[in-house]
DNA sequence: GTCTATATATAGATAGAC
DNA sequence: GTCTATCTATATATAGAC
């Protein structure tokens, strides 16, 4: 789970640590790929010169690589809907989470993996969460009761993360300008 | 490759004609909602009573499925495309894409398959053409050097189809409404 | 900690009986 | 036209040697 091997640790957990981290790594990047279902273990494996057995080793089974790829999106959406939740106006609201989605969305621009488009999605407790999200984040901008505009235009502007395969040309900057600009525009003003 | 049984067929090859039709409608129903890569001709076969070695007589391989699933929106999007074309003004062009792509949408709302999102997306003929239409409607759209922001509203606005599940509360008419509406607001009038 | 070898399930696909 | 039976490939996953 830790990111940086921690103090204290023997050079030889330290090294299995990064063992585990580049497994991560690698699987993240062909499920952006080529999607997670089309990503086999084998491939993860002969990518890394390991074997399926050594990535067995450290994950209990493929879902487990997918619930620790999914993570630090996960809770970076939720500490940021917290955020959201505490401020008073709608246009703050909404300024504050295009502002921080965008960001964790540059920064990890080459390993956006979309939760949903899995075989896996139905039960999973991952998908459960960023459902309720999805709900939470659409209350917090239009309101309990949102028309069906307001329902697409939510959905327009935060299916935008699937486009970022075809933005590779753009800088980081210039990426993440446009990808501000663009869900401002989309999620504010919409006309009743 | 027909809807319809044509005249003068036997009535043993039009009962093939509809099996073949209904085994289509059923892998379409199933892509739609769990995907293509976890819809196994097992599936397909158990939900109509029948066995795989049946479902291979109707159809040669499994991507042929797909292909014959995918087949009428291409040739829609296709023709779409050629009227588009000829159309001098922007705010036509725009107007003519929408709505027709919209009716579309809306009378097949239950069996929209998104191309992309299978592990067969790359080389399969299909989605060579898909991918060459999309940037055939940019250009139309937004010309031949489109901006950032511009290629992030194209990619808002023809993502909504994959929103279809998301809104089954709506009648055809509140839907094709807020689609035309929704897809209209985010390509026209784009900030330069 | 990483390996070989293997268990088990299921996928897509085919041959041939009826 | 639809079936049973089977093939082959590959998936996830495990046991146990080193």
């Amino acid at each position: 789970m830790m990111a940086t091997p921690a103090r204290g640790m023997s050079a030889r957990a330290a090294q299995a640590e990064r063992t585990r981290q580049q497994i991560l790594e690698t699987a993240q990047r062909l499920f952006t790929e080529i999607g997670y279902d089309a990503t086999s273990l084998q491939m993860i494996a002969d990518e890394m010169g390991l074997t399926k057995a050594a990535v067995y080793y450290y994950f209990r089974a493929k879902s487990d690589i997918r619930h620790a790829a999914l993570k630090p999106g996960i809770e970076r959406l939720k500490s940021l809907l917290d955020e959201v939740a505490e401020m008073r106006s709608r246009r703050a609201r909404v300024d504050h989470l295009v502002t921080g989605l965008v960001d964790f969305l540059v920064q990890h621009r080459h390993a956006v993996m979309s939760p949903a488009e899995s075989s896996e999605a139905k039960h999973a407790p991952d998908d459960e969460q960023v459902h309720e999200m999805r709900w939470r984040a659409l209350s917090l901008i239009f309101g309990e009761e949102p028309t069906a505009v307001e329902r697409l235009c939510f959905d327009a502007a935060f299916s935008l993360p699937r486009s970022l395969s075809t933005l590779a040309d753009l800088s980081d900057e210039e990426l993440g300008e446009a990808l501000r600009t663009t869900m401002l525009r989309i999620l504010l003003r919409v006309p009743s």
